[in-house]
Order: C-alpha cells, then sequence, then structure tokens
DNA sequence: CTTGACCTTATAGCAACTATAAGGTGCATC
DNA sequence: GATGCACCTTATAGTTGCTATAAGGTCAAG
C-alpha cells in the first residue's frame, strides 16, 4: 500500500463513514470497482475519495442513492447543459418541501392530541386514547378543547 | 357471512385500507387473530374495526408499529394509569419536532444549493455540481452568492 | 355446475443500510 | 519462520411498513 492509497478502511475514515457502506455503493454501481492487492484487499485513490465525498454530500441533500446515480452520470458529462442537473435539484427541493408541510400539519396535529392529556387520570378516561378510538381528524367538533 | 361481520377485504373497505395491510397488521401482532368460516375466511366483527382504525389513525400520527402496539397495549387496559401514554405521545412529539427541524435546515441548503445555477450553462462550469464536490456544508465562504 | 370475484398462503422486493458469521490478509514482533 | 492482531473478504439475514407476485382455494350468484 503506497502512500495515497487507502484500503477500504482508511477511506471510510478519510470520508467519516463506514467500509461497509462504501462497499454498498460499489454493489449499487456509485463507487466504481478498485483495483485490488494480490491477497483481494480493494485499493482507492484520491479520486475515489472525491467521488465518495461527492456521494455522501448528495445524500447529506437527501437525494436517494438513484438521485445520486443520475447525478454522477451528469458530472461526467462534464460539456453535457446543466439544465437536468438544476431540474433535479429543484424537483428535490420541492419534494422536500411537500415533507415539510406533511411534518408541519403532524406536529400541529400532535401538538393537539398532547394537551388533551393532564397526565393524572386513568386510561379509561384518557382524553389521547378517546381521540385515538374516535376519527379526530375527519370531526368537525376536535375530540378536546384543552 | 352474518350482518355486522365482515371478510378481510370488507374490513378493509370500511377502514379505507387494504386487505393485505390487516393481514399484516395481524402477523405484526397488532390486529386480534380472527375466528374463520369452514372455508379458511377471516371473518372480523365491529370491535375488529374499532381496533383496525385505532392503528390506522396512530399511524396517521406518524407511530411506529411498535409504538402503536404499546399503545394498543395501554388503551387495553383501562384502570391503568394513562401518564406513560401521554410520555409516549410527547416523545413522539419530539421526535417530529426534531425531524422538522433537520427537514427546514435541510429546505435551506437545497434553496442555496439551487440558486448556484442559472440553468443556461454545462455541467462543467455548473456551480451545483462544483458546490457538491467540494464541502460546502462545513466551508466558511459559501460556494456561490447568487 | 360454472363463472368470477374474492379469499388463502408463501415468497420476494423496495430503500439504505446494519449486523452477523466464517474465514483470509498484512504487517509487526518474537 | 511463527505468532498475534487488526483489518480485510464474502455471503446472508435483519431492519420498517408495506407492496407485488404466484399458485391455488372458496363463496355466492346464475
Amino acid at each position: 500500500m503506497q502512500s495515497g492509497e487507502y484500503t477500504v478502511g482508511q477511506l471510510a475514515t478519510a470520508a467519516r463513514t463506514k467500509a461497509v457502506t462504501i462497499r454498498y455503493y460499489e454493489r449499487q454501481g456509485l463507487m466504481r470497482i478498485p483495483t485490488r492487492t494480490p491477497g483481494g484487499y480493494r485499493i482507492y485513490r484520491s479520486d475515489d475519495l472525491d467521488r465518495l465525498l461527492f456521494i455522501l454530500r448528495c445524500r447529506h441533500f437527501g437525494f436517494s442513492l438513484e438521485n445520486v446515480r443520475e447525478l454522477l452520470q451528469l458530472a461526467d458529462q462534464t460539456d453535457a447543459p446543466c439544465a437536468e442537473v438544476d431540474a433535479k435539484v429543484a424537483r428535490h427541493l420541492d419534494e422536500v418541501r411537500e415533507r415539510l408541510a406533511e411534518l408541519q400539519s403532524l406536529e400541529a396535529e400532535l401538538q393537539r392530541l398532547s394537551r388533551c392529556c393532564a397526565g393524572g387520570g386513568i386510561v379509561k378516561d384518557c382524553r389521547i386514547i378517546e381521540s385515538l378510538s374516535r376519527d379526530i381528524g375527519n370531526s368537525k367538533t376536535p375530540a378536546c378543547t384543552p
């Protein structure tokens, strides 16, 4: 193993991820097939580290592995127009905003649910259980108004 | 099949879910084991519908099946104190708020990323790809200031 | 008694890993 | 050269909450 070369574990450490994840990315066609030592150990170089970091940054932005695969393909075609990259990011942003809206209304509902129970009673009288047993989501009159 | 009784498909329709989901909940120990017709068809009654609706409402609130299992157990012990129910809901609300915060910062980051690309260039000059290739999340100077 | 809609089970797949088992390699030390 | 230990290899199963498929059986109507 020469300088500037990494085993899978060293690459993992350098990118703050795990060896299993790198091998998984290889099986999924995201990481390139590396060369091997005579004994079969994977050998990575700095461009593999770049590629891994690119993947991890995309993941950090919430892109699926499928999306990352596509982004990698686009990034490799340096002369292609970047409208597709732009569109992919925009679409992903839309999806994130959608999930955000869902989670916000979920938070509001849960907060309402949470305030139903003062905390000192028994299950039989618990307004939370009552709320979960009736269809509070669809009723016009709320299950409880704390 | 008498009135007030349901096949799995009828129960599914009544609860606006699917038969496979009900059978799945049975395997996971959420729905009770139903009686069967001589031919082996599951027969449900209205309390099974209540239980299914309870499960689906919990799911709507984002509880995991594991949580729902626990909530069902608590709901069955009508004389137990409901502090545990209260705590479970509060903990879940905390988790939802955490995910919400993560998603909000993700949205901000993605929006910044999105504005990096004007849309007319080629991949080689694309600020988005550049941003994904550099570690913009950890750099003090932003990858681009559109 | 046939048709057709429904039911039954078992099994595999999805995403993105994580965990486990059983064994092999590389390198330093004795 | 032998030993020890950290690390590597593969294959396989598990996670969550379903969904899809296959191959077959049942029910009720006509």
